[in-house]
RNA sequence: GCCACUAUAGCUCAGUUGGUAGAGCAACGGAUUCGUAACCCGUAGGUCAGCAGUUCGAUUCUGCUUAGUGGCUCCA
């Protein structure tokens, strides 16, 4: 048991590996930080230190930033600051008393944070010896308990996160009661390391990059381009059985198209610049509902040609920060698994089901992804930041309360996050976790009410009037880049067979059975298996190393029995040597596991 | 874009008071023809990311550029 000083300031003790202590504990932790710094670096202001959901921070604003040997410095302070074993006091102060004792520390930020508490609000300080910080609690009581700590990371943050403010140097740790807990969490960020898809992508030679194409630009090697081949197929067939056309539009356009459709003054500073041409401005585009718009306008619509349904594969670009790419998470060229839904307003709750089914047949059904490793999130406007979003109040509320709406109708488990809809309407976005614990949008499906309205779109009604339709953009995979990003971390690389790039390798024991095994091969190409003849100069065991840390799924030993037979000893790379069978039996079971997408 | 860090052979990485570099794996050559996770011997491979500066001399020190890593901001 660990006792803690509560905000009110009686005390309760908790388990020690209670999840209600964790905060207790990480929180009590950045503050014996902000005291080995203090102690260090008397110049220093202190920001904020809270807990957060693996571990804690601290924003210092500092003379020059930390070096590695300050950090150092600062841990070892750390550690003597638990060995001092210093009890924290909790006291409360008046306003005016409060701002006073910061004015007197010169801490600049927390009189700042004190001003901006709510008036009757309790003002409380926690102390533990020569150090004191504002702060509402609750704390452990002493700093002995703190077994095991450890500083973690550094980075700049703003202060308030606002690029307007000071910049802040920001320390990152984590810290527990017993110093096995440590360890244990070590190995996990070590283990998600291993997943990472940048490693992973190395290893099976999946895709490269190269400082002579650019930051965010990376290229598909054969390994890889075969895995978005075959997603790229797969997701194209399921949209064409659900009634979705297909169309090819240029990665290029007027500057004039994204005037037309809210872009251009949204997001100008996230595109490429423009290229100045004789006569027009071209930019690469970010997107491409705009042109999608345009084929929809390309036509008279009867409101019995509702819903149309255009979908394209389409590359966009968009000039991330060079801070913010990553692999093939965060790119500055992506492909978009694109779609825009032209339906009627009585049509939009069927619509968005269907899209939202197909999200869940894909990563449910086909993928079997885990359900832990998704959410749904119902992305709304922020209310105070009109600037970012459509002015149109009334557009606004119908839009989140359908979406809202469908979701509880199909018994979907959902959170609201408020300012992260798109300009133009609410989104339903699924969010998932990286091994990095970057937390991004895979698929999405938004509901827009606006460029029909800035295109001017119509359709014709049963009343032979003009209509408005609405639009709904979705995307299932997402980006191929992004999805595959996803897919490598998920599966640790271990791809199932029927997007493996290499699903068979044959592995001959001698040069006795390279006619045989080429045999095999051809008979296999032409069920349409995707194999490869391991025809080295290699013993079977290094072949099978070879094609083990490959990850090929199957591996077809072939000796002399095999030759006399006709037949192939099946070693699988999940559950080893499998025992032999007839060519033929083995294409069967295959074709069968391709065919049913077995995970 | 911001802060810190990093860049040495195809890959993973050694290389300290500044004197132009090594290992393992991979590649190539030879020997071997082998039964379920690494056979042996040999050879070749580097403008030490790029550009500039300090120095008699720079992989090593300094600056800039490019790319990468951890975060921050951003993510239509």
């Amino acid at each position: 048991m660990i006792r803690t000083i509560q905000k009110d300031g009686s005390t309760l003790d908790l388990e020690e590996n209670s999840e209600e202590l964790k905060k207790i504990f990480w929180h009590t932790t950045s503050h014996i930080l902000a005291q080995a710094v203090k102690r260090l670096y008397p110049n220093t202001k202190l920001g904020i230190g809270p807990a957060i959901e693996n571990g804690f921070y601290y924003d210092f604003r500092v003379e020059r930033p930390f070096t590695e040997e300050d950090i150092t410095k600062i841990e070892e302070e750390m550690k003597k600051i638990v060995k001092e074993d210093i009890p924290l006091e909790r006291s409360e102060l008046s306003r005016e008393d409060a701002i006073k004792l910061m004015e007197e520390k010169g801490e600049q930020y927390k009189v700042e944070l004190i001003k901006e508490l709510p008036e009757g609000e309790t003002i409380s300080f926690y102390k533990q010896g020569e150090f004191i910080d504002l702060c509402a609690g609750p704390h452990i009581n002493r700093t002995g308990k703190v077994k095991a700590l450890k500083i973690l990371s550094t980075s700049a943050a703003y202060w308030k996160g606002n690029q307007e403010n000071d910049s802040m140097q920001r320390i990152y740790g984590i810290s527990f009661p017993k110093a096995s807990q440590l360890e244990e969490h070590l190995k996990l960020l070590e283990e998600a390391k291993q997943r990472d898809h940048r490693k992973i992508g190395k290893e099976l030679d999946l895709f490269m990059t190269h400082e002579l194409v650019g930051a965010g630009l990376p290229m598909y090697l054969p390994n890889g381009a075969t895995i978005r081949r075959i997603l790229e197929r797969y997701i194209q067939d399921k949209e064409i059985e659900l009634g979705y056309k297909h169309v090819y539009t240029p990665s290029l356009a007027n500057v004039e198209l994204y005037k037309t459709s809210g872009h251009w003054d949204h997001y100008k500073d996230d595109m490429f610049p423009v290229m100045k041409m004789d006569n027009e401005e071209m930019v690469l585009r970010p997107m491409n509902c705009p042109h999608h718009m345009l084929i929809y306008k390309n036509a008279t619509r009867s409101y019995r040609d509702l819903p149309i349904r255009i979908g394209e594969l389409a590359n966009d670009f968009r000039y991330e920060n060079s801070g913010a790419v990553c692999g093939l998470e965060r790119v500055r060229q992506m492909c978009q698994n694109d779609a825009h839904l032209f339906v009627r307003p009585d049509q939009i709750k069927e619509e968005v089901g269907k899209v939202l089914n197909l999200i869940k047949e894909v990563y449910q059904k086909d993928f079997g992804f885990a359900e832990t490793s998704f959410k749904y999130r119902l992305s709304l406007r922020d209310k105070n930041n009109k600037a970012k979003y459509i002015d149109n109040d009334e557009m606004w509320e119908t839009a989140e309360a359908q979406l809202r709406e469908i979701l509880k109708e199909l018994k979907i488990d959902f959170y609201e996050a408020e300012g992260e809809a798109a300009f133009y309407g609410p989104k339903i976005d699924i969010q998932i976790k990286t091994a990095l614990n970057h937390d991004v949008t895979i698929p999405t499906c938004q509901l827009d009410f606006a460029l029909p309205e800035r295109f001017d779109l119509t359709y014709v009604g049963e009343d032979n009037k003009e209509h408005r339709p609405v639009v709904i953009h979705r995307a299932i995979l997402g980006t191929s880049d992004r999805f595959i990003s996803f897919l490598i971390e998920e599966t640790k690389g271990l791809l199932p067979t029927w997007i493996s790039p290499v699903q068979v390798k044959i592995l001959p024991i001698s040069d006795n059975q390279i006619n045989y095994a080429e045999e095999v091969c051809k008979k296999l190409r032409k069920n349409d298996i995707r194999v490869e003849v391991d025809s080295s100069n290699e013993k079977i065991g290094y072949k099978i190393r070879k094609a083990q840390l490959e990850k090929v799924p199957y591996m077809l030993v072939l000796g002399a029995k095999e030759m006399e037979t006709t037949s192939v000893a099946v070693r699988s790379r999940k559950t080893g040597d499998v025992g032999q069978m007839k060519v033929d039996e083995f294409v069967e079971k295959i074709k069968e596991e391709i065919e049913t997408k077995e995970k």
